[in-house]
DNA sequence: ACACGTGTTATGCG
DNA sequence: TCGCATAACACGTG
């Protein structure tokens, strides 16, 4: 699930309701989930502390504390980020009570909680991560990321993009190119850019390459509104036997980039 | 039963 | 060394 705007989703989260609350004690002993870090040692990190600030970086999250500790989250292909209000305020995670955060409200879902932090108030904030591919770790490194694709500006988003050679949806997936772009969200940019995505980047003049800026600026804007990269117009199409929703084309399926890629035969080109 | 997948990273090739 | 493609990771879902 997760793209920018479901991690910025989280982020916003994560800021209304989870700032300012002391941590009493941390579930850190997903040590896969948790690498490269020894079960207690996030907990040693961070009990104590409250969070101060959530920032995000393309798919990368992170919350600064009123100690040493930076505390970074990814939520991989499957996470999601829990908040549960304090305990006297009602609703908890075991009664499928009332979620401040993205989640599945539902019980049963302990059993895929990869990562909590329990504070003093009752509440918690937690990872819940199915195929456990989220990371979470301290001071998380941000080096090889590129600018966040919501923020890119226009001549930095042609310089980066527009070099070498490579197909066009692949370049948008490099997060070191740009940070942010997943699957779904390169393929419902490219479909209102009208380019295909198999189209390499040596191809695109000056004015493409703006095109391409601004139709991605748009689809992150609109999924964060709707509430989701799956929100997006092309996307229910994405499937055997979908047409184009705006010239009822067939779309077709390939793999760019190494990953399943829908397009409109006709439009995308 | 089997293939697939909204992400990242190690590995291998040219 | 650079750039790109692929496999592997974990595990639920169709």
């Amino acid at each position: 699930m997760p793209e920018l705007p479901e991690v910025e989703t989280a982020r916003a989260a994560i800021e209304r309701s989870a700032l300012g609350r002391r941590i009493a004690d941390v579930d850190d002993t997903d040590t896969f989930v948790c690498r490269p870090h020894s079960a207690g040692e996030i907990r040693s990190a961070l009990v104590g502390l409250t969070l101060t600030e959530a920032h995000r970086r393309g798919k990368t999250l992170w919350c600064t504390t009123d100690g040493d500790a930076v505390l970074g989250l990814h939520l991989g292909m499957s996470g999601r980020i829990v908040v549960d209000p304090p305990a006297a305020s009602g609703g908890s995670t075991d009664e499928g009570g009332d979620y401040w955060g993205d989640a599945p409200a539902r019980p049963g879902a302990a059993a895929w909680f990869r990562f909590t932090l329990l504070f003093e108030d009752g509440g918690a904030l937690r990872l819940h991560d199915k195929r456990r591919l989220g990371r979470v770790r301290l001071d998380p490194d941000l080096d090889a990321l590129g600018p966040d694709a919501a923020e890119i500006d226009r001549d930095t988003f042609r310089s980066r993009v527009g070099r070498g050679r490579t197909p066009v949806k692949a370049r948008l997936l490099d997060q070191s190119v740009l940070a942010g772009v997943g699957n779904l969200l390169a393929d419902e940019t490219l479909w209102r850019a009208r380019l295909d995505p198999r189209r390499t980047v040596d191809t695109l003049d000056a004015d493409d390459l703006d095109l391409l800026r601004r139709e991605l600026r748009a689809a992150t804007r609109r999924a964060i509104r709707q509430g989701g990269v799956h929100t997006g117009e092309v996307i229910e199409h994405r499937r055997a036997g979908g047409h184009c929703p705006r010239c009822g084309a067939e779309m077709m399926r390939g793999t760019v980039g190494g990953r399943t890629t829908w397009w409109c035969s006709v439009e995308q080109v």
